[in-house]
Order: structure tokens, then C-alpha cells, then sequence
DNA sequence: GTCTATACTTGGATAGAC
DNA sequence: GTCTATCCAAGTATAGAC
């Protein structure tokens, strides 16, 4: 109640140090999502990963919850900003279907959906948790529905499949996929799916550029 | 050490007013894991929902987790039941599009399909239980497996799709789906894309019986 | 077989010293 | 801005009375 503008925790950080404080404690909370899992991700187990301090939590983000948060907006910024990129240079349909086995490698291998479907299960909990983890989907869902639009243009595809409820069921499959060879720690069966998909793109290739081009 | 084939807590059961409290307690387990999410189903709780008491959580099932993985076995045998018998009344494509879409609905509706997702993502917390919950999937893959395997015979895709990949997908789908459709409270996305498998699936019914004889 | 009591550990959160 | 100390609630687990 004291300045302006400050919810719970310190949210802005006017002073220099702070920052990197508040930064390397995101990064743990990240990681602790990913290792440790929702449940395991306490203010004492992440302030340890960030060799930080447990009141930390508390002072730069005012609950753990509000700090996994913090966590679940910086993979989901970061993520979509390689998405962006990486899509962008991928003009046909066979070049976005590796570009994506790409990407779904790295977010694998990064633990970045896992984080996302850490949270999303953790919510299960909280209703209040849940709708700010549903905001966070948002983007997923629309940055997918714009890219299997743009996708979709040329193929017979095009005016029979509602983009939307296809970008729900690919992000769904996603975090499906996720789920699966995360449990048993095998990425092979979920990357071949990738790349039965990208032999189904090669049939439609025809439409906007040529593979050669990429 | 005591007496042989005795576990951590008591497997046997060879008390006949023993086996109330167990299920009551599985029951409970169940419920928490749904509304409680993995991080919330504590012994208290789950006690608590059972209207028992918190130590014969530890005396029937030696530890909270083992009397999360057996409600986890109690839903997977309850759903295998049911789906073999489902599955078992559909003959045709459209058919058996058609039963899916009822089993995933009710699925969503009693939460089953949450007590799995929940008890995955928990598992990130402990390679042991990671384990144990992998055990727990394979019926369904296989299971899937199965069906997929039968609804394709007399079909174009027969000889084309590798039923083991497809089952993998269409479970990853599935659990994701439950994630999706979980978080925002509404089922009516994902059952959207029954009702568009369902018309799919039509275009194929030429196969092993007529629609009109189920 | 069940319940109460109890021991110990971990976690969330705040207060106050530096 | 950071750290330590501290409080209190909740969690796992065991012992012992009924």
C-alpha cells in the first residue's frame, strides 16, 4: 500500500540489483518445474536451485504460485519468438512440417512444454490458478490457428477445415505428445510422428514456393 | 520383515471389514487426484474426502503414493471394462466414431481421464513413480492399438498406417484434449473434433458391416 | 482393524536485522 | 535489496491405546 503501482511483491524494480535477483529466480523456477515437477516446486527447493533466498520469493513476487507464473510468461515469450522466427523461414509445407519437428526437438529437449503442461495439471487445484494458466494457452492456440492457416492456403485443405479446432487439436496432440515420451523418456515415438507428418506435407507441396527455394 | 508377501502396508486383506476402508480410501484418492489436483491429494485430504482417518492411509497403503498408483489402477481397470465393452458394439466406422465420442465425454465428465493426466505430470517430481505410471499406460496404448488395428481393416489406410504410432498419437491426443479442455472448463471444443471425426470416419463404413444393422 | 496422539519435516509467509 | 530468524500450517509417518 505504500507506492503506486506495486501489487503483490515488488513489481517493478526501479532499483539496478533487483533485477537480476528476480531474474535468476524465474530461471529457477523454470527448472524446478521441469525437474522438480508443480508439486515439488517450492519457494525453499527454487530459491536453493537460484543459490538464493527463500523470503526472495516472497519479496519480488509475493507467492511461490505468482512466481510460476513469472515462470510459465518467460518460456512461453521465448518460445514464441523462436516459433516466429523459425516459421518464418519455412515457406512449404515440407519445410514447415521439418522446421516443426525442429522445434517440438528443442521444446522436448528444453523442458519448455513441460513446464506448460506442469502448470496446466498444477491448476487442477486452484480454480484461480487455472484461468491465469488459461490466458497463458491463448497465444499457443492462436500462434498455431495463424500458422496452419497460412499453411493450409493452396492445399484442397483450405475451405474444409475450420483452422481453429485444427490448432486445438495440433496444440492438444502437443501436449500429449509431451506428456507420453516424457514419462518414459523416450522422444523417438513422438519425433516419428513428425516425421510421417512431413512425408503427408511433400503431397502438398505444390502450393506456395517450391521446397528448392528453402 | 514380519510375514511373507506383505509389502508396505497391508496387501492381503485377508479381514473382511478391512476391504471398506481400502476401497473408501481409493475412492477418496480418486476424487482428490480429480479435484485436488496431484499436489493437493495429501493423506489428509484424501482422508478427509474417505470421512476416515489420516494413519490408515500409511497402515493400508504404506505411503500416500501407493495409494495414489492404486486408484490409479482402480480407474484404468473401470475404463477397460468399459471400453472393450463399448468398442465390442461397434462395427462400423461411423459406429464406433460415434462410441468414442461417448466415451470421451463421459470420460471428461467423471474425470478420468484427469486422475491419469494428474498422476503423469506428478510424476515428473520421482523416477520411481515415473515407473510405475508408465506400467499403467501401456493397456491404454495397446488397447488403442486394438481398435485402431480393427476399425481400419477393409479400409484404404489398412495397409498404410502403423497402428502403433497412430495409437500413440490418438493417446497423446487424448490426454491432451483433457488438459485443453480441463483448463477452461469447456468440453465443447474437444468434442468438436468427434463430431468431425465422427463424419470422417463415415466416408469409410463400405468395410465390414452396414450402420444400419448396429 | 481402527483411532488418537505424537514426532519430525517441509512449506508458505512475515518481521526485523544488516 | 538481502539475509536470518521465526511463526504457523500442512504433510508424512509411526506408536500405542482402544
Amino acid at each position: 500500500m505504500a507506492k503506486s503501482g506495486q501489487r503483490a511483491g515488488r513489481t517493478a524494480g526501479t532499483d539496478p540489483r533487483s533485477n537480476a535477483t528476480r531474474q535468476a529466480l524465474i530461471e529457477a523456477a523454470i527448472e524446478s518445474l521441469r525437474f522438480d515437477g508443480f508439486s515439488g516446486a517450492s519457494a525453499r527447493t527454487i530459491a536453493t536451485r537460484a543459490q538464493s533466498n527463500q523470503g526472495l520469493v516472497f519479496y519480488h513476487f509475493g507467492s511461490v504460485t505468482d512466481l510460476l507464473l513469472a515462470a510459465l510468461d518467460e518460456v512461453s515469450n521465448r518460445r514464441m519468438e523462436r516459433y516466429s522466427a523459425a516459421v518464418g523461414s519455412a515457406e512449404s509445407p515440407t519445410r514447415l512440417a521439418t522446421v516443426a519437428a525442429q522445434i517440438f526437438r528443442e521444446d522436448l529437449d528444453e523442458g519448455y512444454v513441460t513446464v506448460l503442461v506442469e502448470m496446466m495439471a498444477g491448476a487442477t487445484a486452484s480454480p484461480a490458478l487455472g484461468e491465469e494458466v488459461a490466458k497463458r494457452i491463448v497465444p499457443w492456440l492462436s500462434f498455431t490457428r495463424q500458422v496452419i492457416d497460412h499453411a493450409l492456403t493452396g492445399t484442397p485443405f483450405a475451405t474444409v477445415v475450420p483452422t481453429d479446432d485444427a490448432a486445438y487439436a495440433v496444440v492438444a496432440l502437443y501436449l500429449g505428445l509431451e506428456l507420453l515420451s516424457h514419462l518414459d523418456g523416450d522422444r523417438s515415438r513422438a519425433l516419428a510422428l513428425f516425421e510421417r507428418a512431413s512425408s503427408f506435407a511433400a503431397l502438398f507441396d505444390t502450393g506456395t514456393t517450391s521446397p528448392l527455394e528453402a
